[in-house]
DNA sequence: AAATGTCTACGAAAAAAATCGTAGAAGCAA
DNA sequence: TTGCTTCTACGATTTTTTTCGTAGACATTT
């Protein structure tokens, strides 16, 4: 069964995916610097996710080393099935046409997306 | 302030949107159909949410008729906008791609799709 | 060695969300 | 009128998520 995770649990994720193995100083550092948060906080979550099996770590010294154990891509896609589903019932094109719709992107963006409709109508 | 409704108000705010003024009973007949939930659960859900200013209502007899004040396409927007944020790094792009990469999305749709790009392009 | 700083572990508490039990008011049925 | 049903209100509890204080272990500095 997949978990969900919370809103705190993604930036740690993010920092991790973007950063590689990590230490709990390294990623309350990380966060520290944008959010006002106390370093136990962040080693609670950490702890946590590893309970959960979010993540996996080793020893090192007396630190910690932790890798993230969803992937990136795997974890966008489940939240991302999960939006589609509760709030665009299940049309991945409504909200594909709300995002491009509303959010400012890039001509290359729109081409790289009109490339990857037309190789999705080749294979139908 | 926009306040980001939970994963609970979010089901009732899809009824609401779809069916209407409603009565609470009427929520919860709906809800209480695919999952199991008590009639005073969905009550206080409601309470809460008209408290919160997401449902206004008027009185009905004994009963009361609640309305969504939040419209469905805000809604989606700004769930949507978070996770651009959170989940994508801003980047709507990207998760466009996910999302028509990784769902069963129908060739009427994608010409759809097709033709918004073209819209967008022509007024860069 | 003693003091200081940096870790983790543990437990608890605070905050947010979800759930439900009970009671009272109002309508309907007998 | 008496009893049954259907509402709302209120309060409480449970669960989930977030937060942090304190203490012990270990290393570094003086």
């Amino acid at each position: 069964m997949y978990i969900k995770p919370t809103d705190s649990e993604l930036e740690i994720l993010n920092y991790l995916w973007q950063a590689g193995p990590s230490t709990v100083r390294a990623v309350h550092d990380f966060l520290a610097a944008t959010k006002d948060v106390g370093y136990t906080t962040t080693l609670k979550l950490m702890q946590i996710m590893h309970d959960k099996g979010l993540l996996y770590r080793t020893e090192n010294g007396r630190s910690h080393i932790y890798v993230a154990l969803l992937g990136k891509e795997e974890t966008q896609q489940n939240l991302l099935g999960k939006m589609v589903d509760t709030v665009f019932q299940g049309s991945a094109a409504q909200m594909v046409m709300q995002a491009l719709g509303n959010h400012t992107t890039s001509k290359e963006e729109l081409d790289e997306i009109r490339q990857l409709l037309n190789n999705l109508e080749n294979n139908l």
